[in-house]
RNA sequence: GGCCUUGUGGUCAAGCGGUUAAGACGGCGCCCUCUCACGGCGCAAUCCCGGGUUCGAUUCCCGGCAAGGUCACCA
């Protein structure tokens, strides 16, 4: 058969030689040991934490070595495009510091752009055309239905289903066949002419599994669609090889058609780049457990951290965590080092999927924010509280020192321990409220209605904002012993039957009086900021 | 079902032939204390199972089992 024909016939027009390509996206100019990664989404639009997980991993790996992280779209489907979803992707990825060095919408250097799969159409058929020159990839005139009938005979002869070996009709069709198809005008879909045998087996070496078995690939698998776009396994030799990634990130579910990619790039007479495949992020569900899924979990999406007011550092924290099993203790050391200075390795990733946990991702959250000034929290605050406050909240920044002393007192600044009563910006506004709003309501008093109003009217004889807080307390003390409960915990504990409880229970009143809620940071203090007048009349409404 | 991957406490995990099997999160006690938070001190773990190899296996080998992934003109 004159395969140079039939290509002509099946992609007609003159294309650029590979050679041509080779020296328009020529080898990076990089120092030595730096590495190309990229992300490549499809443009859905919706990113969540198993794809920051993957991201972080790219970033790190290029910029630990010098090297380049790009951006690259995944547009061949048609039905997963989004408007917009390429600008969402960057500016969340950007939030949790994930910085591209080139890429779609990101410009950089332009050597080998475009990053849309899409605009990139000539040069998948340049080499599709090549491939069928050369015999190696043929048209197939299969239609749907013909698959999914020959699915079902293998499936109910146990075979394994694709198309494949005898099953591939198209692959030994005549010439005349394929003419007559093409006169008649049938659509076609290119596919790759498999030279595997899945008896051979061979090791390969993963950048993060390490070494795995990959069987050979026998499936004629489609290189070209009938609308002549890429499949993602076409696309992805012909882009990995001209963008010059010198190793692939990627999720191990991807570990599965290994086999097809090794075949292809030989086919196409490109050096096989690096791979590692990272295992993917898991969600306990009822009894088992399985990996993040779009649909089914929303509440996983970056979006969601971002509404909720997680601190941007906090998240990468955890994902590090979980990414690099050393990083937990170097961090350990190193509280408050660059996270970039954390040496990053494909080999230290975990070779099994890991639960989400949300009890740690929010144990790191409040450690971080513990370490912020009220300077910097407030500043992060303002931010969140712009985007996604109420409008009672964006009022709280209005009276700007009043807003320092009270972050100061909650978040322990200035003592040798930070109080860390919040994980996210949104529980903080919720947590200092007290200080701008009046308690809408109290939490129950434990002492009796008669106990609260004598406790609260004996404070309010006393009170003056002018005391230090030795002498408010020795107040509060005499309080408590005037109404008959044990002003020395001491005493309370030892006898506790002689009292009706303990000055804790008299601060607790005076507490709840106040803000409106049994745990608060020191209530001196938060009568302090509030004011005399303020706390006065807080006081006094509830006797 | 075929193929691939993984298997140490509830979770993340260190460990690489001899260990009281680290650490972190969570849980539970106790202490500190005007509440809470913080902090401090404790407590709880048959290393999936069965065979081998070895003086000795969580660690090496084989076989099970379990879990996950994948078998599209989706990525």
């Amino acid at each position: 058969m004159d395969y140079k024909l039939l290509a002509e016939r099946l992609l007609p027009g003159e294309y650029p030689s590979p050679a041509f390509y080779e020296e328009k996206y020529p080898a990076r100019n990089l120092p030595k040991g730096a590495e190309v990664t990229r992300l490549a989404p499809s443009p859905t639009g919706f990113i969540h934490l198993g794809n920051l997980f993957s991201a972080i991993t790219d970033e790190r790996i290029a910029h630990r070595s010098s090297g380049i992280v790009y951006l690259r779209i995944e547009d061949t489907d048609l039905k997963r495009k989004v408007d917009g979803a390429v600008e969402a992707v960057i500016s969340a990825l950007k939030y949790f510091d994930v910085k591209f060095d080139e890429g779609a919408e990101i410009g950089g250097d332009e050597t080998y752009a475009p990053w849309y799969q899409r605009q990139r159409a000539e040069i998948y058929r340049a080499f599709a055309k090549k491939l069928i020159e050369e015999g190696r990839a043929y048209p197939c005139f299969c239609t749907e239905e013909d698959l999914t009938a020959l699915r079902e005979e293998q499936t109910k002869n146990k075979e394994i289903t694709g198309y494949y070996g005898k099953y591939a009709k198209c692959r030994n069709l005549t010439e005349e066949e394929i003419y007559k198809n093409l006169d008649a005008g049938k659509p076609f879909v290119i596919r790759l002419r498999s030279l595997g045998n899945p008896e051979n087996k061979f090791k390969f070496h993963d950048e993060i599994k390490g070494d795995v078995t990959v069987t050979e690939n026998d499936q004629d698998v489609v290189i070209l669609k009938s609308d002549g776009i890429p499949t993602y396994h076409f696309a992805h030799a012909v882009d990995d090889h001209f963008m010059r990634t010198t190793i692939v990130i990627r999720g191990e579910d991807w570990l599965a058609s290994l086999p097809i990619h090794i075949e292809l790039f030989a086919a196409l007479g490109f050096p096989l780049p690096r791979y590692g495949h990272h295992c993917s992020l898991m969600k306990q569900d009822g009894e088992t457990r399985r990996k993040l899924s779009k649909r089914k979990d929303p509440e996983l999406s970056l979006e969601f951290y971002r509404k909720e007011g997680y601190f941007p550092r906090a998240v990468k924290v955890y994902m590090l965590t979980l990414l690099n099993s050393n990083f937990e203790e170097w961090y350990l050391k190193n509280p408050d080092a660059d996270l970039n200075e954390f040496p990053f390795k494909a080999a230290k990733m975990s070779k099994s999927g890991a639960l989400f946990d949300l009890d740690k991702l929010n144990d790191i959250s409040k450690n971080e924010l513990a370490k912020l000034s009220e300077g910097e929290m407030a500043e992060f605050l303002r931010e969140w509280g712009e985007e996604f406050g109420t409008e009672a909240q964006k009022k709280y920044f209005l009276d700007g020192e009043k807003l320092m002393r009270a972050l100061a007192l909650c978040m322990g600044v200035g003592g040798k321990k930070r109080r860390k009563d919040f994980t996210t910006a949104s529980q903080a506004m919720e947590f200092i409220k007290f200080f701008f709003e009046r308690p809408a309501e109290h939490e129950a008093y434990r002492v009796t209605d008669g106990d609260r109003r004598a406790v609260l009217q004996g404070f309010l004889r006393r009170y003056d904002a002018k005391d230090d807080a030795q002498t408010w307390f020795s107040k509060v003390k005499e309080v408590a012993a005037e109404n008959g409960f044990a002003a020395e915990m001491k005493d309370y504990k030892e006898n506790p039957e002689a009292y009706k409880g303990s000055v804790s229970d008299v601060a607790e009143v005076l507490r709840i009086a106040t803000t409106g809620r049994a745990n608060t940071p020191d209530l001196y203090t938060i009568m302090q900021i509030l004011g005399e007048e303020e706390t006065r009349a807080r006081l006094q409404a509830e006797v």
